[in-house]
DNA sequence: ATACACATTGACCACAGTGGTCAATGTGTA
DNA sequence: TACACATTGACCACTGTGGTCAATGTGTAT
């Protein structure tokens, strides 16, 4: 299907894609610019056509291309064995920020298609990602101990605390990150401190919350 | 400065202030349109030009605007003789509620403003807001016992999770209040909900962090 | 009834940006 | 040399932009 664009050469596929996700994570699809992208990605507007057929084509293609990379990283990176929640939080969020590395908007553009809701592309996007997503979320916590919590824990309350906090940490970090974009090395620090709050959160709540 | 439109009914008032609160929480500074708004409020284009003179003028005037009335209410309307931060907690979220019955994108719109960029506005902003919204977030906290919490707890940790649980159940009902904006009674009960929402994952966190 | 000040309208403007096209030009291979 | 295919970017018709202004309503004082 978009063959064309899959057998380009590693680095320039990854800085298209970089370039839509970039536009996309920042605008609804209907006020995203293909004109923007292609200037970012330094490529002429006929050649993304060429590739793609139409906008709509490549925003639905970029969903499933990166929704495809996440879950592969998940699959064959998480330690299915691990049975303590805060572990395999800590993991998640190891593999996250390694893609972080490679991709940095994949995650505010899988957030930003969540909320689309332009009658273009929300029905195909419900079609793909209302089936996969719920079935990989659930999975996520499949082997956790829930008996390491205290006895008289409502764990569904834990649960959300932990994923809460994991969330204000990454919020926290989230315009630091984007003003440094285009500075590789600090990216990468800010990703490290970010893991390490976000570690020394887990051990906060760890306290808490486990016998 | 804006008497034109300050001495307008209030009902005709708030009505242009909630169509571009809208349109304003929906896009950034740059693509929100004016043509939008006055759609919206049921006003010609001529006149909000007259009230405002500018996009700019407009946009800046509606920060400073919902920004008293927010301030305004917390002055009023919450109890600082309250020593427990839940119940502090507790009071803000119905603040806020009560304000999102008048003006529905209040909060939503407060965010944006803080993550605008758009050189359009980003320099009036800052020394409007910096100033005067770091001042009011750390008299929220003015009375709280801090010696409620458990000996060994980090109380800095524990007030980051409590605003990020209060953030994460006000998420979780986003998308459903963005559904009803068109029937009151449905917006106002989801309202009702979030809020006792909240006061049950405050009482599961003043368990794990209270004496 | 008249006159005047001011509120309000919406057609209109020059312009910027849109998704998409296609003739022209490069480029690698047989 | 010839041919297939990758790539370019000027170009298109169109939509929407912030802002203007002559025209029209409206309420009040005389």
């Amino acid at each position: 299907m978009y063959s064309l664009f899959l057998n380009l050469e590693e680095e320039k596929r990854r800085t298209i894609i970089n370039a839509a996700l970039k536009e996309f994570s920042t605008n609804t699809y209907d006020l995203a610019s293909t004109n923007k992208i292609v200037k970012q990605a330094v490529i002429s507007k006929g050649i993304l056509f060429h590739y793609f057929g139409s906008k709509k084509n490549l925003y639905l293609f970029l969903n499933e291309y990166v929704t495809e990379i996440f879950a592969d990283a998940l699959n064959t990176r998480l330690n299915w064995q691990e049975p303590d929640i805060f572990k395999r939080y800590e993991q998640i969020v190891e593999i996250k920020f390694q893609l972080m590395k490679q991709y940095h908007n994949l995650f505010d553009f899988l957030k930003m298609v969540y909320a689309e809701t332009s009658t273009d592309v929300r029905q195909e996007l419900n079609e793909y990602n209302l089936t996969l997503q719920k079935k990989s979320y659930e999975t996520v916590f499949e082997g956790i101990d829930f008996t390491l919590f205290k006895e008289h824990i409502d764990v569904k309350k834990a649960i959300d605390t932990i994923q809460w906090v994991t969330d204000g940490i990454n919020q926290r970090y989230d315009q630091q990150l984007k003003a440094h974009v285009n500075d590789e090395n600090a990216f990468n620090n800010l990703l490290e401190q970010c893991a390490a709050e976000a570690n020394s959160y887990f051990l906060f709540l760890k306290q808490l919350l486990y016998k």
